[in-house]
DNA sequence: ATGACTCCCAGTGGGAGA
């Protein structure tokens, strides 16, 4: 069973590669960032005539999520119940038994602003959220564009990023905190090339030159950790013209 | 270097992303 994540920017401009994307990669499930769609826009014709399901949750210009899924999901929950949140930005659901959770953390702009505030509320509210389905569906799997580099071997530069955004302390404890909830990074259960990102910067080369960071992942259960066979950033799409800013990440569990 | 690029909504520019 495959499972990945990707960070689009604009399903409506990246619909194409999407489709094409998931034609030479089946994956069982696929959870979307970005879609910057809202509901009555969402292409679902187009989905499913690509083989797939698809449950969806947009706003305008700014954020929107979607899960899509050979088999039909259940239980479908739109962003972090309890939290009240005006930016669609989580979408769950069941899948063969495993709980999926795509979400699309906030940036958070800068470390002293409120967009950061926000970010390290929004954070402990998933994470208690995420402890609460974790009681409920021992196979899960949180995966997404998260905002955070972890570690600093997860940036180009880290010098130069140190207590920058997606590098702070703070953002670092909350995604070591998802951890101790009972998650674990797939993409580090394997060796990794080193420099592997799943991000770069539109501007300045970043892409030719390798400078990004590792900010999508994907975690998985204690339930399910001894199944994962694989966990890769597939960087050719970033290769295309007019790519995403962001590569899917792919899990291969056993 | 308060930049660079891309997307969106707007409307002949500006916000947001990361």
């Amino acid at each position: 069973m495959q499972f990945a994540t990707w960070n689009v920017n604009s399903l409506n401009v990246r619909l194409p590669q999407v489709l094409e994307w998931l034609s030479a990669h089946p994956v069982d499930v696929l959870v979307l960032q970005e879609t910057k769609l809202t509901d009555d826009k969402f292409p679902t014709l187009e989905i499913g005539e690509a083989g797939y399901q698809v449950q969806w949750f947009g706003q305008k210009t700014y954020n929107g999520v979607a899960l899509l899924s050979r088999q039909a999901a259940t239980d479908v929950v739109k962003n972090i119940p309890g939290f009240i949140d005006a930016q669609a930005r989580v979408i769950a659901g069941t899948i063969a038994g495993v709980r999926c959770i795509g979400a699309y953390f906030p940036n958070g702009e800068a470390p002293d602003s409120d967009k950061f505030q926000y970010k390290m509320r929004w954070m402990e509210a998933l994470r208690e959220w995420i402890r609460a389905e974790l009681a409920i569906h021992p196979k899960l799997v949180l995966m997404g564009d998260f905002n955070v580099a972890p570690e600093d071997r997860d940036v180009y530069d880290p010098v130069a990023w140190a207590g920058q955004i997606h590098c702070t302390p703070d953002e670092r404890a909350h995604f070591q905190q998802l951890l101790s909830a009972g998650l674990t990074d797939a993409f580090r259960l394997f060796e990794q090339p080193p420099k592997s990102w799943s991000w770069w910067d539109y501007r300045n080369l970043a892409f030719r030159k390798n400078q990004g960071l590792r900010i999508d992942h994907i975690l998985v259960s204690e339930a399910l950790r001894t199944s994962v066979q694989a966990c890769v950033i597939d960087k050719l799409p970033r290769k295309n013209e007019r790519p995403s800013d962001h590569a899917p990440v792919i899990l291969t569990l056993g």
